[in-house]
DNA sequence: GTACAAATAGACCAATCGGTCTATTTGTGC
DNA sequence: GCACAAATAGACCGATTGGTCTATTTGTAC
């Protein structure tokens, strides 16, 4: 049976690596930055991931997924309309975002960027993740009155919108390509739910 | 002056790198890399760029850009309608994906993210090369018909979501995502160009 | 052809990389 | 307390990193 130490020992080393690949990518974070940044020792990093780099990678990555899932679903819950949810969830981001000087952006896309196409394990990592999102969102547009097909094809959109709002706000050093989006999809949102049928 | 073949050499690294931050991105990309792949000696590499690396990967992010803008101009120019031609500049990522295993996504979202906000001269880059996809679309939008505000926002929208369906694609090593956005944002600008004023 | 800078060529450097290995300490069941 | 595995600790390794430096070659103007 596991000590208990380790698995506190584990979730500083995959709480470590998820803000360090968040803010830094995969390459750029070295296994030593995770030890200076976690305090834990070499040894015990490869005790805990016997893969090495790429499997704490991926576990990290996972990890992230699932607190992107636990918090949009909270914000789904807690605002009520998926509409009003998604514009918090994109109101999180901007904040994120400015409180770091654009370093903080989403946990997930440049590890995808990076290694999806290399490393099979992080590529199923992610892939769940997004799957996650898109599934979360799109359960709640059906529960709003949309059509279930409607409703996938909506939240991926929402999704990837988002994700690639991200991207230009890191490139041009502004929250503002997230606000406009926001701003659209909510038009877009309410005319898919407000006019389910013409 | 320059000599001529130096142009060459320029030319060669600049390309070279360009690829290669594409398909690997700015961290696991190395200098021994760039020399390889282009064939140019490691001094000739810091004699153009005595900025080293970070320099090099903006000129590259640049003309990355530049390679971009020129192709959409080209397909708004052929397509004679913009959302022709943003159909066709999905299917051209579709492919570029469905060629090369996932590898070859867009060739600036992987520096932005893993770059931008750390080196001011990759963010100026990158912000350059977005800006100017956004406008030029926009611009296409306002000439299909659409006002100049609502143009901004819908080309804004526009290129966020194809940013964000090339991470899924990658994420989920699938086509689909890219694809669903296409056809969704189809819908989006119909609406947009077919209904002015309501 | 001479002079001189531009460009090429690659040996070389300290620093860091991911990963391995051997001790040692810690926690647990008996 | 004993035995034994889990976990920690960090020295150590070859390979590679971005970058520097000194020659040497190349191209151009006169």
């Amino acid at each position: 049976m596991a000590y208990k130490k380790s698995v506190d020992t584990r979730a500083r080393l995959v709480g470590s690596m998820a803000q360090l690949l968040r803010t830094k990518g995969y390459a750029a974070t070295g296994i030593s930055d995770v030890i200076s940044d976690s305090g834990v020792p070499k040894g015990s990093v490869y005790h805990h991931f016997p893969g090495g780099k790429q499997s704490l990678a991926a576990a990290s990555v996972a990890a992230s997924g699932e607190g992107i899932a636990a918090a949009l679903g909270g914000l789904l819950d807690r605002a009520g309309h998926p509409i009003a949810a998604m514009a918090e969830f994109c109101n999180y981001y901007i904040g994120q975002l400015g409180e770091s000087d654009f370093r903080r952006g989403c946990p997930l896309a440049t590890v995808a960027l990076e290694k999806a196409a290399q490393v099979d394990l992080i590529q199923q990592a992610c892939g769940k993740s997004f799957e996650a999102m898109v599934t979360l969102y799109a359960d709640h547009l059906v529960k709003a009155g949309a059509r279930p097909a409607a409703a996938q094809s909506a939240s991926l959109l929402v999704v990837s919108a988002i994700e690639g709002a991200l991207v230009l706000c890191k490139a041009q050093r502004s929250t503002a390509p997230l606000a406009m989006v926001r701003d659209q999809l909510t038009d877009y949102l309410n005319s898919l739910l407000g006019e389910p049928r013409p």
